[in-house]
DNA sequence: GAAATATGTCAACGATGCTGCCATAAGGGC
DNA sequence: GCCCTTATGGCAGCATCGTTGACATATTTC
């Protein structure tokens, strides 16, 4: 279970000084390029599937991350939309506009605050967001078929601890992830 | 144990035949929206570590790719750049200029055949891209205190696992680490 | 010498961020 | 009802970084 590994802060200090101290380099420790690197081949690889199936649409990147989360949370407001992908509502508006004027989302008047717009993904914004998912999840899939039966979980305590800290607790309950961060697992 | 844990035969059960019902349009399982979403957040948090920094030197993402590489593999060539960052020449060349009159970089003629260019990083530029490698590798050490002892090898597996099966080996190359993923000997 | 290769460059365009400013509509406090 | 705040929309302009296309130059190779 996910929470039998809910408890235990002091480690953090005795492995940080262990890597300070194993290297030489000013600083804190030898840069870890390798990390570096794959980050940014893996994230533009992962980006790709989504990008190839939306140019069929002629829809970018940005159209993308909006019917995505739009598809996520039907009844999104703009407010929400925006504090979850962290752009200024100019940028918001010039996608958004093209997703409803193409029928892949659509807005209501809030149902609590009339001011308020909630989004909801049309039925054909539903099947192009999971049609993309489904792909992005194809990769995951060949890549744990490849890796051992934790690193799925592993995958997940890895990327939301990349996260910055200020925002993990946010994203943890977007994503639906228990927040196994604060409090780590399988110890040595 | 984790039984947020997909496995794959089980994948096939119940869930997905829900699924399948609540949504007509099913391909290859339940989409794996938890890391499809923290691939994007993780990425933009560890991007802006180096974004804030080099800001304050008037120099974008765009410099910062090229900069870490010639940094890594001095003496590389124009086509060898273009290869990694899969861009054009015309938008490489944009803001390799500004760091080759900048003095980040320079350019010489290459060794063994004179047409090509090799590009070396100067003082500055080591110091610059160092300086922006071990902000990144700040977090990832915050992130490995929490996670346990073989976190940081498998973080390399998984993202070289999500790098496209024909760019692997190029990678895996390039940042020194071991191909386990070609051969998925480590199952279990 | 001709062809292929490695690079540089100009011009235009496209996607996606940004800031600044102003407008409108609805909620809330008095 | 009046007024301030809030949620959103829209316009104008700009920056970064990606694209294509066409052409120039130097050098290597055949």
């Amino acid at each position: 279970m996910d929470s039998t590994q809910t408890r235990r802060t002091a480690l953090q200090g005795a492995a940080q000084e262990a890597q300070r101290i194993a290297d030489p380099v000013v600083g804190a420790g030898e840069p870890m390029f390798d990390l570096i690197e794959l980050m940014f081949f893996a994230y533009r690889d992962f980006v790709g599937d989504a990008d190839h199936l939306l140019e069929n649409f002629g829809l970018g990147r940005a159209h993308h991350r909006v019917l995505h989360f739009v598809n996520r949370r039907p009844g999104l407001t703009i407010a929400e939309l925006l504090e979850i992908l962290k752009i200024t509502k100019q940028s918001l508006n010039r996608v958004l506009k093209d997703l409803l004027d193409q029928d892949y989302v659509e807005s209501r008047p809030g149902v609590n605050d009339r001011r308020q717009r909630q989004l909801f993904p049309t039925a054909q914004g539903k099947t192009l967001a999971l049609d993309v998912a489904r792909l992005q999840s194809r990769r995951f899939a060949r890549v744990f078929a490849h890796l051992r039966d934790g690193a799925r979980a592993d995958a997940i305590d890895f990327l939301l601890a990349m996260v910055d800290a200020g925002e993990r607790d946010k994203v943890a309950a977007l994503v639906g992830a228990r927040p196994v961060l604060a409090a780590p697992g399988p110890r040595r």
